[in-house]
Order: C-alpha cells, then structure tokens, then sequence
DNA sequence: CTTATGTCAGGGTCACTGAAATCG
DNA sequence: CCGATTTCAGTGCCCCTGACATAA
C-alpha cells in the first residue's frame, strides 16, 4: 500500500463534492466507497494480525467455526455453507490449514462423498493465540465504540439480508 | 459463491452467541464480520454490473478520478495517492484500461520521469455509461434509505481517520 | 550521488468456471 | 442415470516485494 502522509482533506468527501455535479447517488457512493475502503484497511491490519499464526482470516474463519462446532469437526460442504464461500475455495484453505497442521481431513463415515474437517489439538491452541491476538487489537475497529460497532452491524443487517445470506 | 438457500438464521448472530461463550469482543468481531460480508456482496454486485463495459471497480474509480480532474489527465503517481493503491496497482490497472482503449498513456511534458494518464472519448463514454448502471442500482446498497447510507459513511470515517488516510 | 517515478518479474490469496472422480 | 460432494486445472484479479531503467 502506498501509505504516504495523509491528506489534509477527506478523499471521499472531495470525490462526493465532484461527483454532486455530474450525477445522481451521492449518499450510495460515499457509503460504498467508504465501505471499500474501511474493509481494505481492516483486512490488512487483521492479516497483519495473523500472518505469524499462519493464518489469513478467512483460515482463521474457518478454524473458529470448528472450534465452534460439538465434536470439532465438519463436512467442507457444511462449511463452505456457513462462511459463504465458494466450494473450490473451501478445499484451498482446507489444504493451507492441513499443511500448518491445524486440521486433518478424514472420510465422512456415514458418506462416502464427504470429507470431514478435524480440528488438531495444534489448531486449538492456535485459534486461542489468534483470538487473543485479534480482541486485544479491537479487530481494527479500536476508533469505534460500543455502540458505535453496534450500529455498524444493525446498519449492514439489511444488506445481508436482501442479498438472500439469511431470512 | 455457494448460494444456495437462505439460511434460517442469522450466521453473525449466532456466532457471536457461540463467541460470547468463550471470549471478549463480541461487539467487534460481529462488526468486522458483517463488515467484510457486505463488502463481499456489494463488490460482486459492482463487478457484475462493471463487467459488459469491461471493467472492475477498482478500474472504474481510476476513470472516475480521471473524469473529475481538470483535463481529464493524471501523473500515475498522484492516481496512486487519491486511489489509495500500491504503485505496482495503478501500473496493472491503466495497463488494462489502456487495452480497453479508455486510456492513453502520455510522457509528462515537464518530467521526464512521470507518466500522464489520459482519458480517451471512448474513455468518457463508458464512466457515463457505467454511472448510469451504477446509479440505477443504487451501488448494491438498495436496501438502505438515504439516512442510513449516510450513516455508514459517517460512522466508518473515523476508521479511516486513525489508519490515517486524511486529517 | 541520492531520490523519485514507473515498469516488469514473480509470488500469494481468493473468486470463479469447467471438468472429473466418487458415491448415494 | 441423476445428483451431491469434493478436487483439480486454469483464468482473472489484486496485493505485495524486489529489482531495474530513467530522469530530477
């Protein structure tokens, strides 16, 4: 990222300002734009975060929900479900956890198609370190308070819903 | 992406109840959660709509910069700062949009070094063309009215503030 | 000489398509 | 045979590092 100083003015509002004399949407594109841009800067600090556990978030993703799971293990299509993400995608961060060593993949017992993710006891141990890490770190989200966090969630809510995550 | 069905529940909601079990943060990490789902819906959305004009979000905003400035030409370099992108970014994405001939690259006349980036009447048409697109379905943000939209913006600007993009 | 600008080569992550193998 | 589950091959996108040529 080309960090450089920052601006003396707030890039987006400057953009809005322009934009207002051209076209319509100025409340959708400062609202994108500043959703682009806040989820860039929270995935980088979050990946910083966890690049020594060996982990991106979506792999730390995954391993919390394993962890989360009764018997700390699931189908990958179970999986891929919860975390909405693409089947193809579920097999590549399945791969990169088994070669940390933080899960094992075994046959499904009772179908013979599926393939049940197993969280190791070194995939524990590095879901607490990695949790530890990240709450301490407020997630990236330290210039927000409470209830400011709160509003965020309840705000996008409705989003998530229209596009069908949830009903 | 595994769309499938919609789920019965909450997926954020009902991970924070596991979540609540085990740690602290819970505020944060639903608010990081939703944030980065959003994101992933909202760009998938943009993308579709960018794509017939051949373009990607990221590109689009490139043309968007260059329409506003004043000659419709921009050093590389200062395309960088505005975008908030690495040096290496702004080389692909130009690369791609001189291709698509929305873009010509010119020597700057003053600095040897520098590189003008110029917007082509081809160029022009397509950020009209796509804006509309864009504007007809509200930035796939539809599902929040004006106040909220504006709400978004003003509650993530302080994430941006402390990572420092501006003062 | 040092610094700034841009490009290229190359690696990493993730999304997706299309095809295949396996099994219900 | 059809459908579900997973994997693999390959493409595209964007991020980043490091090296380089060019010019201020």
């Amino acid at each position: 990222m080309a960090k450089g100083l920052p601006l003396p003015f707030d890039p987006i509002e400057e953009a809005a300002r322009q934009w207002a004399k051209h076209w319509d949407g100025v409340p959708q594109m400062r609202a994108v734009t500043s959703l682009m841009r806040v989820q860039q800067l929270v995935i980088a600090e979050l990946d910083r975060i966890l690049e020594p556990h060996e982990l991106t978030f979506a792999r730390y993703e995954a391993l919390v929900l394993l962890h989360f799971s009764r018997r700390g293990a699931l189908p990958l299509g179970k999986m891929g479900e919860r975390l909405q993400v693409h089947p193809t995608s579920i097999t590549s961060i399945m791969r990169r956890l088994e070669a940390s060593g933080y899960v094992r993949r075994e046959p499904h017992p009772e179908d013979g198609r599926a393939v049940l993710a197993h969280l190791t006891d070194s995939g524990r141990d590095v879901v607490q370190a990695a949790t530890r890490d990240l709450v301490t770190a407020d997630f990236g989200l330290a210039a927000l308070d409470e209830s400011q966090l709160a509003a965020v969630t309840d705000l996008l809510r409705p989003v998530r819903r229209a596009a069908g995550d949830f009903r």
